[in-house]
DNA sequence: CGATAAATTGAGTTTTGTCAATAAAGGTGG
DNA sequence: CCACCTTTATTGACAAAACTCAATTTATCG
């Protein structure tokens, strides 16, 4: 590392784009892709093109405070999204899969309020809020703002109510849900993030996030080995995970 | 009581109007009436007209799963949103003041996502989706989103990573910063939530709550009887607290 | 004026966090 | 390709924080 030791992170911008002018719905994300369905709505075909890109592990996608101008969803790899606090420190607000859509909460204000990261090697496909004003208000924001209260206010309760093997064992059976959701083998996966991470996500230190994971080995539920996970017992998961949100 | 004891509590929709076909502006809540921001937003006056009515204690403004119609703006008194989970706990979202809007999360879906009870008698005004979808959506809807946002991370923040003194602490300043700017005394409030409801929202039992007020005013921080509290040192509630989100 | 509900206080237990040591994995440069 | 170094994860011993259970006390509402 020749002179400059820390020079910025790249952000979005600073990627070379992958496919551009490609139509978006060469895109095939399970679900469909946002802007397929933006396209749609609009009845309009070749409106909204992809602008997709290739980020390498450790890459931020936006930065908490910096300029909102795009909605981003997740082709390939996994983000995870965070805040930090006044003093510093980081909170950990959510883990992001293929199909999953971030960048909800620059919306409203002009300035990003969280800040989002890639885990691994990651494919992004950004959309710029001004390409979808008009659709996007309408149908599929809307949408989109619901799933992402949903998601917060599970987390609020799993933060609020649960032990610690109640959240190691939403954590997990969420991801499983999900991973199975978009086509993934839902009973066997590697974890993206690291123990770290999950700790922060769920409000425990790394020891209690590996000492629990360790019991739930023994007890067979499962079986974890650093970042490989194989799940053996998915109903006690969800049974020791506990009441989720019902809607 | 004579029959029937589990005569469902009264919804928004079983209360009498008290202003209708009054023109929202009628309204002097502190930072203007969401209806008269509409209506300058149109350019148009008397577009939306208010529908308030006077709610006692205990009464529920909207219901999880029932039809999301319309936000709601409290205009006196103080709400509490919460959800239910599958396994038929409750868990607090937040605690609303004369000014704040609630109903957000039913924007998305059809139905609502969480349920709102009034704390004490309480006056809200409601504004039917219906009525502002054309100016809500580009120019009203994004603020509240985000503010919901901030809120709820704020929220995720004091339950991931702080202990009992620092959500207590934060409640407390949060309630005062909140009171302050709607016009009232930041330094002496009535607490119109339970201790159990204080408890629920910060993930502690309602003992711990106790203790730690009593811990407080021990300190000289303030001084606390039932739902009567006055703040001594506001600076010091604020150290205690520690960092917030910074957006 | 009692009855019921809400809040406080105390004692003891459990859970989780802290500190410290070790082990395993991954990356780097010889 | 291997040795070394750094990062990440695991494990143990102990301390601290919060919870549980139980007993009072204090409001509030008929």
């Amino acid at each position: 590392m020749p002179g400059n030791d820390c020079s910025p992170p790249p952000d979005f911008d600073s990627i070379p784009v992958t496919a551009s002018g490609a139509l978006c719905h060469v895109c095939d994300i399970v679900g469909g892709c946002l802007a397929s369905r933006m396209m749609e709505y609009s009845g309009q075909v070749g409106l909204v093109r992809s602008n997709s890109r290739v980020l390498g592990q450790g890459e931020n996608i936006f930065r908490e405070g910096g300029e909102a101008s795009a909605l981003y969803v997740v082709r390939s790899g996994s983000v995870k999204s965070y805040l930090v606090t006044e003093d510093g420190e980081e909170q950990v607000l959510g883990f992001y899969l293929p199909g999953d859509v971030l960048g909800l909460d620059g919306l409203g204000s002009s300035a990003c309020m969280s800040s989002a990261i890639t885990l691994e090697t990651t494919s992004i496909c950004r959309m710029l809020f001004a390409q979808m004003s008009e659709q996007g208000c309408g149908r599929v924001y809307p949408k989109l703002i619901s799933d992402q209260l949903a998601r917060e206010h599970n987390l609020i309760l799993m933060l609020a109510r649960k032990d610690a093997d109640g959240k190691l064992a939403s954590f997990l059976w969420d991801l499983s849900r999900r991973f199975k959701q978009i086509g993934y083998a839902g009973n066997a996966f590697k974890l993206s993030m690291s123990r770290q991470d999950i700790g922060n996500y769920l409000g425990l230190v790394i020891e209690t996030v590996s000492r629990t994971l360790t019991r739930f080995q023994e007890s067979g539920l499962l079986e974890v080995s650093r970042r490989t996970l194989e799940i053996h017992d998915l109903e006690a998961l969800k049974h020791i995970a506990g009441g989720q949100a019902s809607h």
